[in-house]
DNA sequence: ATATTAGTATCGTATATCCGATATTGGATT
DNA sequence: AATCCAATATCGGATATACGATACTAATAT
């Protein structure tokens, strides 16, 4: 099935985004995801992410007893969220236009 | 080189757009991503997007005699980015903050 | 203690993405 | 007409992305 704009290759920069804006599970961020994506992403594709983050030092678990286990942002996950948003805005800075058209 | 956010899978994406915008040349394309995204793709890289699309029915030549040939938008081409980007903003939506923020 | 279950983790795989290198084309210059 | 050159096109391959299926784990319920 060939489409033309699947918007992949940005689940780590969501996820991260994600979580820079708050301490997230796993599960938490497939629910989000499926809120803004339309489907959510299977376990296989958001536990390796998860994973590849942690082992970049972008993010670091945080468990709090009796509840899921969570991952918040390290110090260097900050940095590397900032440049990639100033990545993304330069990329598609004149996306801006189509958000005030398009998304209410 | 593991890098986190490289913004890689939305080139057709970035590719319609652009060419929604005004009937474009791979090169001119090429040179446009250039300054968005500091590295110039690969011809490699963009001719197969520009067949893919076109072999979608979403692009086609304008060719203007002695000029390079161009690409503009069909009709379909058009429904598509609509989609596309409705789907960008439902995806991102809260990065319109940071484009206020990070971006002039 | 055992069973259950939600959440997490891993594995193998199909596909997409993008690249560098190389070939080809068509218009302009001579 | 022959040459040159910028633009376009193609090829093979490395890597990344995401998936479904399956397995594990820890907390709770029985």
């Amino acid at each position: 099935m060939k489409e033309c704009c699947e918007m992949k290759g940005f689940l780590s920069f969501i996820v991260l985004k994600l979580i820079s804006k708050g301490n997230m599970s796993g599960d938490e961020i497939r629910e989000e995801l499926k809120s803004r994506r339309g489907s959510k992403p299977s376990p296989g594709t958001i536990y390796p992410v998860l994973k590849s983050l942690s082992q970049s030092g972008f993010i670091e678990e945080v468990k709090s007893p009796g509840k899921a286990k969570k991952y918040r942002l390290t110090k260097k996950g900050k940095k590397e969220i900032a440049a990639a948003t100033k990545k993304f805005c330069e990329i598609f800075y004149d996306m801006e236009d189509d958000f005030h058209k398009c998304c209410r």
